[in-house]
DNA sequence: TGCAATGATTAAGT
DNA sequence: ACTTAATCATTGCA
């Protein structure tokens, strides 16, 4: 109220400095002051203000009369002008106080993380839809699949809520802003509101829907956030393999024993026997070899269990492939690693069988085949070989194919060396041919 | 409820 | 990129 009488008193000074007022006034005045001529017009001016300053004291009846009679006076406009000089000066001062703020960092945080959710931004082939039909493509049997089709069925919830609630808030800052503009249109028809300062008005506006679009996008994030955690910790849980895959896993990994190192594509096609990764395939390889070397002795049981389990196919798979070789090739390979637990790798069988066979493919198959066989055939033979003590006994098997550290990469060959040699369908043929 | 088994994660090494 | 070794966290059984 101060500063509007201090305006209103600057008011009436410049209109007494810069316009010629003259005439009587309709309207009686509140106090009669004496004097001449500039008296009177300060009079004037001083019953104008005074009216405008009461003229919300007073009933609407009575106000309305009040302001058509002062929108009639003949004074009104030398006064608008004066209003206009003056409200220009002090929306100068304003503008010049407030200039546009810089891009809010958290506000472009949010809208980065948005978009790297894939939350904003152009829809990448997400969606409910997208997300069942890739778990139906993907067979929708695997728990991992349903989790990430679950999870981006979620992410679609929350992309979608936040593009219908993003869409509300502008249509509704539209919509204030064009009411906001349409009484700003009307109300400069009584008080002098310049182009400029509509503008700044719009702005005003558009800062707080951006503000209130900044809290959206904040609680979005969090949703974000939350389901990712949710998510994660769903994948973190863990859930024990079927007996099937566990059975799958340990049968190629006894037979493979003097190097259990898969190759990625017998990886991938563990995976997909046993309805898990490729990644928790190689989870388990890692733990099993692990937990093997660090406990032979109660590994041994179950090594037996395999052994025996893949015996009789071994043999007659190793019958197979040695009568087979015979006829192409007078020395085979694994008659003189027979002897001895140290065999030479699958792949350098697989070089004498290429090379002696001709036929690259099935020298693959035969070379690792006779790999594992081997390995199986040896445990069998190593357990029927008169060693009663579980742990003496036994040892006399598995450690060979540990080096003097614990380690198998001394004698058998990593997985990106041997992996050429098993052509496709190798892990089928390890154990079942 | 305690404990072993086991899948997953992490840091460090190659 | 892959492995080892340690560790975490959950599951399942006695």
């Amino acid at each position: 109220m101060d500063e509007q009488t201090r305006m209103m008193q600057t008011l009436a000074g410049a209109a007494m400095a810069g316009h010629s007022i003259q005439g009587g006034m309709t309207l009686p005045p509140p106090h009669s002051h004496d004097g001449g001529d500039g008296d009177g017009r300060k009079q004037d001016i001083g019953d104008i203000l005074h009216q405008i300053m009461t003229i919300t004291d007073q009933s609407l009846d009575e106000a309305q009369a009040k302001k058509h009679a002062l929108n009639c006076h003949r004074m009104k406009p030398a006064l608008f002008s004066v209003l206009c000089e003056i409200k220009e000066k002090t929306g100068l001062s304003i503008r010049g106080a407030q200039e546009e703020d810089p891009p809010d960092p958290q506000l472009m945080r949010l809208d980065n993380m948005l978009l790297a959710e894939g939350v904003s931004g152009p829809e990448k082939g997400g969606g409910a839809a997208a997300a069942a039909a890739a778990a139906a493509a993907s067979g929708g049997s695997s728990d991992n699949s349903i989790e990430h089709s679950d999870y981006r069925a979620k992410l679609s919830q929350i992309r979608q809520i936040y593009h219908t609630e993003l869409e509300k808030y502008e249509q509704a800052c539209n919509e204030f802003t064009t009411h906001v503009m349409n009484l700003l249109r009307e109300q400069s028809r009584t008080r002098p509101i310049s182009p400029k300062e509509i503008e700044r008005m719009v702005g005003i506006i558009h800062r707080k829907f951006s503000s209130i679009q900044m809290q959206l996008k904040q609680s979005t994030c969090e949703a974000v956030m939350i389901l990712r955690s949710r998510f994660l910790d769903a994948r973190r849980k863990r859930r024990n393999f079927s007996k099937q895959a566990t059975e799958i896993l340990n049968e190629y990994f006894y037979s493979h024993l003097s190097n259990p190192y898969p190759s990625e594509e017998a990886k991938e096609e563990l995976a997909k026997k046993c309805s898990i990764t490729v990644s928790q395939v190689s989870n388990w390889f890692g733990n099993k070899r692990i937990r093997y070397k660090k406990n032979i002795g109660k590994f041994q049981e179950e090594a037996n269990l395999y052994a025996a389990k893949t015996a009789v196919n071994a043999a007659h798979a190793v019958a197979a492939a040695v009568q087979n070789n015979q006829t192409s090739s007078p020395t085979t390979p694994n008659s003189g690693s027979s002897g001895s637990f140290n065999l030479p790798n699958s792949g350098d069988m697989y070089m004498n069988m290429q090379s002696l066979n001709g036929d690259s493919y099935q020298g693959a198959q035969v070379g690792a085949n006779v790999q594992s066989q081997v390995d199986t055939l040896r445990h069998v033979i190593s357990q029927t070989g008169g060693y009663s003590d579980a742990l003496g006994g036994n040892s006399l098997y598995s450690p060979h194919h540990l080096n003097a550290n614990g380690g198998w990469h001394e004698t058998a060959t990593p997985s990106s060396v041997t992996s050429p040699t098993e052509g496709p369908g190798s892990v089928n043929s390890d154990t079942s041919n």
